[in-house]
DNA sequence: TTCCGACAGTGGGGTCGCAAT
DNA sequence: ATTGCGACCCCACTATCGGAA
């Protein structure tokens, strides 16, 4: 329990994240976080705690990148700006997100820069952006609230858990109320459980102990939740697509329940049952118009009254069985399921822990994707100079396939690299440096990188046509001529295994 | 003392709707 | 009519801290 207070300045807050970022220690991160949210007035708890997590309230502003392109205003001199200023203003920009013009919204954010200091400046851009970097969010804050409230972290990361909003899990621990109050409640939306990932199911049935075997399809992840004739169905971030899938609402509607919540996929099938690529599912659902989805479920949270959170996966996995038929279930065995999967043309499988409760917004070892990988040797055409921690190292690597005259660029990858490899490649290419543009420094093609990546697909953007897929480094290869880097014909050949 | 789980950071490709040009 | 922007869909991997073993 903290004291009223009369409340704090935004620059209080901007104060404190310069401290946060600049403290390595997780939980001396977390004292100056707790010390920042003990003064906060109660009517300032919901923004400000989301401010200190590094995001503003509102979930759309509308805003972005580009509004922020020019250089600030110059900043004032002293800091008078309230928090609730700042969440006033942010709320009105929020408003006419999609409803007003670009203009206004901008014009809106600058008045309000004008009213910051230079540090609140700061403050102010990284929120709008999302781009913190104190190394806190969401999770390290709530630790901070369970401090500054003296409640039990448990308590505090359950109510995360089912409510997916920090500020309003901070406002009602800081004002001393019972955090019992954030249940499933049909109709609000959870943090869905997440997959860690094993190279193939012997080594993920480690992690797990005894499983099952299901498929990983690759569409987009949906929660639907159902009371009565009432469907609403959210997205792994939380986000309302209702309207966009009615036909996935019929499905619901056609379950003989009165109330569930469900997790599932929802993809796009050819006629034949193969997954159409993950383009079409993803356009679908962005669009409203098009290829139908299905929905595939793998789980169930609530039937009837009942939470089914804390029972064992197996438990769980027997009341979806009973409750949804077999063409709207993600199929379910033994580790066989993989070559099953595979040969079906989808994604790969998850091994469930038969015992594992449905831990919301976790990644651990319950769940453990596997999915084949493929590799190709290709060559580094260029390379961008890295941001926050790899400033001053190349990090992302232009990719090129050998094609007769030449390279065609198939895509860029920063993912793999350690500290080591960083420094390696930074020397290594700024050798091999031919001249710059912006950050972006071109090279002579002569470095080959092992790359391993999970498939190709069309591309709009790259001069083949093709990109691959989720591309990450193995290993620099200085013993492999360029001349001996894999074709585009091998690329291709990928494609259309 | 060592190990390992959880977290944050660093960015990737594609698609759409909408406003500005 | 095109283009730029913002918002989301999919995501892999490494470094670090600190509690568990």
């Amino acid at each position: 329990m903290v004291g009223e207070t009369t409340g704090v300045l935004f620059a209080e807050l901007a104060a404190a994240t310069e401290d946060v970022r600049a403290e390595s220690r997780r939980l001396g991160k977390v004292e100056r976080i707790a010390a920042a949210l003990r003064g906060l007035a109660p009517e300032e708890r919901v923004a400000g705690a989301s401010y200190l997590a590094g995001s503003p309230r509102q979930r759309v502003l509308g805003v972005g990148w580009a509004s922020l392109r020019d250089d600030p205003p110059l900043p004032a001199d002293e800091a008078t700006l309230s928090v609730a200023e700042v969440d006033a203003v942010l709320a009105q920009v929020a408003a006419s997100s999609g409803a007003g013009s670009v203009a206004a919204r901008r014009a809106a954010l600058g008045a309000l820069m004008a009213r910051a200091t230079a540090s609140e400046q700061a403050f102010l851009r990284a929120l709008v952006l999302g781009d913190i970097r104190q190394g806190a969010l969401a999770a390290v804050v709530g630790d901070a609230v369970a401090k500054a409230a003296d409640v039990p972290l448990k308590d505090v990361r359950r109510a995360l858990m089912l409510r997916g909003d920090l500020g309003a899990v901070a406002a009602v621990a800081l004002a001393g109320e019972d955090l019992g109050q954030f249940r499933l409640e049909v109709g609000r939306p959870i943090s869905p459980m997440l997959a860690s990932t094993a190279p193939d199911v012997d080594a993920a049935l480690e992690k797990t102990g005894p499983a099952a075997v299901e498929w990983k399809l690759d569409g987009a992840r949906i929660q639907v939740h159902r009371s009565g004739d009432q469907v609403a169905i959210f997205t792994r971030t939380l986000d309302d697509v209702t309207a966009r899938i009615p036909e996935v609402v019929e499905a619901a509607l056609a379950l003989s329940a009165e109330s569930f919540v469900l997790d599932g996929e929802a993809i796009a099938l050819r006629e034949d049952g193969r997954p159409h690529p993950f383009q079409v599912t993803g356009s679908r659902f962005a669009s409203k118009s098009g290829v139908l989805l299905t929905p595939l479920f793998f789980d169930v949270m609530h039937l009837d009254g009942a939470d089914l959170l804390d029972e064992p996966g197996s438990v769980r996995a027997s009341a979806l069985a009973g409750l949804v038929p077999e063409r709207w279930r993600a199929p379910r065995g033994g580790p066989e399921q993989l070559e099953i999967a595979l040969a079906r043309g989808h994604e790969g499988v998850v091994v469930k822990a038969l015992d594992a409760p449905y831990e919301a917004g976790r990644r651990g070892s319950a769940w453990v994707k596997v999915k084949p990988v493929h590799t190709l040797d290709l060559v580094v055409l260029a390379v961008e100079w890295g941001s926050g921690r790899r400033r001053g190292k190349l990090s992302n690597l232009w990719l090129g396939a050998r094609v007769e005259d030449g390279f065609v660029m198939l895509g860029k990858t920063f993912k793999g690299l350690t500290d080591a490899m960083l420094a390696w490649q930074t020397e290594k290419l700024l050798e091999l440096e031919t001249g710059r543009e912006g950050h972006v420094v071109h090279v002579r093609p002569e470095l080959v990188v092992e790359i391993a990546f999970d498939g190709v697909q069309t591309s709009p953007r790259y001069p083949g046509g093709v990109a691959l897929r989720f591309a990450r480094v193995l290993r620099h290869r200085p013993d492999k001529p360029a001349a001996q880097a894999d074709t585009l014909d091998a690329v291709l050949a990928v494609r259309d295994a």
